[in-house]
RNA sequence: GGCCGAAUGGUGGAAUGGUAGACACGAAGGACUUAAAAUCCUUUGGCCAUUGCGGCUGUGUGGGUUCGAGUCCCACUUCGGCUACCA
């Protein structure tokens, strides 16, 4: 009997499917364990081999902690809502639930045929109204409370209009979109849309008034995370700022919550500062400058209180509510036709022109400490949505103010000793302050850290402002114009936002006809028929972002088919939080921060029992292509090999990988490749047309794609998934290449020699020689070290190790094959189950019932006794440098081992003529004699 | 501009501060075979010697710490990733 992999997979794929061997139930007499992928987005291209990576190393860490006794929770499901499904409808005008349909069977059935441990009963969908009941009831939930800023947790939004009816607005802790004030008086007086106009200003989820990035070509604005150089992620589009009236989630109220939890949590350093700088946590103070002649008071953030003596000018940001409130009335026309000019712009244009622009408004303000007018300018440079959008400029010691100061021939002041800024603005917090006096404050000859502190000092005693920490984290807009999503469980009653019932839910996602706008300019969901209450009142037209359904998931996995509530207690008090989780790094800034905030929210009302969803991290490396070229000489149908293209005029053409081997074209298949081709002339270079190669994302549109199917299909999912994980560090990025991938498949078979030989079985009773003992049981040490550590690429090389061992050895030994089998069991699954009954069935055809699965046999341990050697290797230095090396018994003393180097006979060539200055002996590592 | 990471043979990659290059691919040579495939054996960082069993050199560059550095420290170069008028 030959390694038939198709055989062997399809058998035990449906073995482990009919005897539910991968459900998993809540078991209180076994330590649980979370593990969790990230699930994916099912697109219409299907798998390639680069998305399995980190389903393979958490598949093999699930089955690791089964071996281990532990009872594993390891489900799998789909990110189902999203823009593509949604644009391919536009296009097509199918229901975008089909399409989603089908490239999820797809998905499934690709992910079986790989051989996961997945429990395939707690699957879960997000566009599924049984999925989306707990996603909108979430939101309900934030709808209804606000975040206590001194208690740093969300509270009921009933305590703060109790508050309000009590003491009105003032004292209160409630984290705020703006400051508002009003007395309880006044409260009391408030109709109902007035009362919920105020109160959106503190609930978690709430309708705002906010700058958005909008995507015309989309249809739709974006997150902050959606955008990326002023295009959008999906799609390269153009993004650009609007105002607009919008759901939001307070998670800026978070931001300390979610820095301080980063601490706690057992993630790559990297991936904790990406998150740190995305948070945006700097410490600074918040200063009024007062506007002269007029009552105006503006507020400004700086880091750099220090450089206050060296404030020449003011910027305000265009969008800024305090421009029309200062602007005198002869600049008015030019702020107004700079201000049109700035909002015409796209995010990528102010990003590509980086030219310095900017109007003056007329106005001045007085500087608090040196008491001079200062000119107050308009500027795009300056952020509405950072700070307060106005700055204090330093041009001295900021190199945008500098640049600015330049070109509108502002005065620049430096303030630290021997800075030059003839030539450009010193930045670095460092050296001696000057300039930097007057009758209330001296900062001259204070370090620039000293200035800073006794200016924040200062300006709090005298009133002038305060010390404030401002996060770069905004609240996050949840309103998205689209039809591919969870609608909002709102409605609008005489124009009150107002939630539905708890018991309406879930509010199903209502047919539509087209999935365009309306011609009104309304989202899809205003062509839905009837969208309204039972009493009339119309249904929110919106629907939720990609990240409202990825945002607590992992919870509901515990407790996926609850009707009364998003995960039982019980369920999560047994399963808690996710134990480890795998997926890409792209995610850091999205999902794994709004899950954070999430999953807070909910640990807030008592909901969940883990302040953090995720306690470890493994973000594995992207799989990039290796794309082809052909190089077509201009205006022909010509094309030229790579090693000669540099006497033409080419234009490099993306090839399909499938039809080049080893950068050598097939040109036959080139030319049916598609038919423009079909007459193609090349141009050879010793008989051969050689491809250009580069590494790039492995997508379809750049041909090189490789399924894993096809490798399935080729060589099994045991070699599929001992190749990707033996490709290199699962955390590193590389590009796929087939070509090692004999040499996983070899192992295989040389593994599968030692168990039969044609159809004899060759395995025995016998006792195993020392040898074979002390290679099974270094393999047994290895592993289970490298699993622990995530270093299965050694791994693999060690079963390798090991197998050529065995093989030399002529060792059929079960005591030694039995373990080598539940070590292999979470790598290479398919054929560790086959040999795991055929070893209890003595390699007889019937093996099935012989014994239960290789998934519930206990992790073998090793047994230091094989380890030690009978003599200890140890290479003899002098002076660095390895000369010889001497055998030893393992148990020498230190003083034994020098006496026998010194004794030995090579010794006396490198000692010869020279005095021994140091002996250095390491036991068991090594000897350095120092000579001199 | 800021932050993070990386740099080792023809290639992917191994090396708790202790014999650099494990393991695998590729390549070369050989065995078996009519032949091929498959399998097995040998060699494989570079240079020199190979009728002497050896010598020299070597982990991006330059310095440092150390008996000893791919590994630790400092500076630099190059390449990746993330992020960005963040005051």
């Amino acid at each position: 009997m030959d390694y038939n992999h198709k055989k062997i997979e399809q058998r035990w794929q449906q073995y482990w499917k009919d005897n539910k061997v991968y459900h998993t139930e809540i078991n209180h007499d076994k330590p649980k364990f979370y593990v969790l992928d990230m699930f994916p987005y099912p697109s219409g291209a299907g798998l390639h081999v680069g998305h399995p990576l980190g389903y393979i190393a958490s598949d093999i860490f699930a089955r690791y902690k089964r071996l281990n006794g532990f009872n594993v929770l390891h489900p799998m499901g789909y990110d189902a809502y999203g823009l593509p499904a949604e644009q391919y409808a536009i296009q097509t005008g199918q229901h975008p639930e089909k399409t989603t349909n089908e490239n999820i069977a797809r998905y499934r059935s690709q992910l079986d045929r790989i051989g996961f441990c997945y429990d395939w009963d707690r699957e879960i969908r997000t566009c599924d109204p049984e999925y989306y009941h707990w996603t909108q009831w979430a939101f309900i939930e934030m709808f209804n409370h606000y975040f206590d800023v001194k208690e740093q947790k969300a509270k009921p939004i009933a305590l703060l209009e109790a508050y309000f009816a009590e003491n009105g607005s003032e004292g209160h802790t409630a984290a705020e979109s703006k400051p508002l004030k009003f007395t309880a008086e006044e409260w009391k007086a408030m109709d109902d849309k007035q009362r919920s106009d105020v109160l959106m200003n503190y609930r978690i989820a709430y309708l705002g008034n906010t700058m958005v990035n909008w995507c015309p070509k989309l249809g739709t604005v974006l997150a902050n995370d959606e955008v990326s150089e002023g295009v959008s992620i999906r799609g390269g589009y153009p993004v650009e700022q609007k105002l607009m009236y919008q759901w939001c989630l307070r998670v800026s109220a978070y931001a300390p919550r979610l820095l301080d939890g980063l601490d706690s949590l057992d993630w790559s350093d990297s991936i904790k500062e990406t998150q740190r700088n995305w948070i945006g946590r700097s410490e600074g103070a918040e200063m009024q400058f007062k506007v002269a002649d007029s009552d105006v008071e503006m507020t400004i953030f700086t880091t750099r209180a220090d450089t206050v003596f060296g404030v020449t000018f003011m910027v305000l940001a265009p969008e800024s509510k305090y421009v029309d409130m200062v602007t005198t009335p002869d600049r008015r026309q030019a702020v107004a036709d700079y201000r049109e000019e700035i909002k015409h712009k796209t995010e990528r244009e102010r990003i590509a022109d980086k030219k310095v622009s900017g109007v003056f408004t007329g106005a001045y303000a007085i500087n608090p400490l040196t008491g001079k007018h200062i000119p107050i300018w308009v500027s795009d440079y300056v952020l509405a949505g950072y700070g307060t959008g106005v700055i204090m400029a330093v041009p001295a010691h900021d190199s945008r103010d500098y640049a600015f100061a330049r070109k509108f021939d502002l005065p620049v002041i430096p303030l630290i000793e021997g800075a030059d800024v003839s030539e450009e603005s010193f930045d670095a917090k460092e050296g001696k302050m000057i300039n930097s006096a007057s009758d209330k404050l001296d900062l001259n000859g204070l370090e620039v850290k000293e200035a800073i502190a006794k200016t924040k000092e200062f300006i709090e005693k005298e009133g002038l402002g305060r010390v404030k920490v401002n996060y770069r984290l905004r609240d996050a807009i949840f309103s998205r114009q689209r039809y591919w999503g969870e609608p909002f469980p709102v409605y609008y009653k005489d124009g009150v936002p107002t939630m539905l019932p708890l018991e309406k839910l879930p509010l199903q996602l209502p047919e539509i006809d087209k999935y365009l706008p309306t011609e009104s300019g309304e989202p899809p969901l205003g062509r839905a028929d009837n969208w309204q209450t039972e009493d009339g009142y119309p249904l929110e037209l919106n629907t939720m972002p990609g990240f409202a359904g990825s945002s607590a998931y992992y919870l509901r996995y515990m407790d996926p088919r609850n009707h009364e509530e998003l995960v039982s207690k019980e369920a999560n008090d047994y399963w808690e939080q996710v134990d480890l989780y795998v997926g890409g790094t792209e995610h850091a800034t999205g999902h794994l921060i709004y899950s954070r905030f999430w999953n807070k929210f909910l640990y807030d009302l008592g909901k969940v029992c883990k302040d953090e969803p995720y306690r470890k991290l493994v973000n594995q490396g992207m799989i990039q292509g290796r794309s082809n070229f052909v190089y077509r000489i201009k205006d022909t149908n010509t094309f030229v090999s790579a090693g000669l293209r540099k006497e033409y005029d080419t234009t490099p053409i993306h090839v399909d990988v499938n039809i080049v081997s080893n950068d050598r074209l097939d040109m036959e298949a080139f030319r049916k490749w598609r038919p423009e081709y079909a007459d193609a002339e090349f141009i050879l270079e010793n008989g051969e047309y050689v491809c250009g190669w580069a590494v790039e994302k492995m997508s379809k549109s750049m041909f090189n794609v490789v399924n894993p199917d096809d490798i399935v299909e080729r060589y099994g999912a045991d070699t599929l998934r001992l190749y990707e994980m033996f490709l290199g560090p699962v955390e590193q990025s590389k590009p796929w290449d087939t070509n090692g991938i004999d040499g996983v498949n070899r192992f295989i078979k040389k593994l599968w020699n030692l168990f039969y030989k044609g159809d004899k079985w060759l395995v025995t009773d016998e006792k195993p020689s020392r040898e074979a003992l002390k290679s099974i049981h270094t393999l047994i040490k290895k592993v289970t070290g490298d699993i622990e550590t995530f270093s299965y690429n050694t791994s693999v090389s060690a079963f390798m190790i090991c197998v050529n061992e065995l093989s030399k050895l002529d060792c059929h030994s079960k005591e030694v094959l039995t373990p080598l089998v539940v070590l292999l069991a979470p790598f290479a699954p398919h054929v560790a189950e086959e040999l795991w009954h055929a070893l209890a069935a003595d390699g007889k055809e019937d093996s099935e019932t012989a014994v239960s699965t290789v998934c519930d046999a206990p992790w073998p341990k090793w047994n230091e006794e094989y380890l030690k050697e009978d003599t200890v290797n140890m290479p003899v230095s002098f002076n660095g440098k390895t000369r010889f090396t001497l055998s030893v018994a393992p148990e020498t003393t230190r003083e034994d081992i020098e006496k026998l180097a010194l004794a030995s006979p090579e010794a006396a060539k490198w000692i010869e003529g020279k005095t021994i200055r140091k002996i250095i002996v390491v036991p068991n590592k090594i000897i350095n004699i120092v000579v001199g």
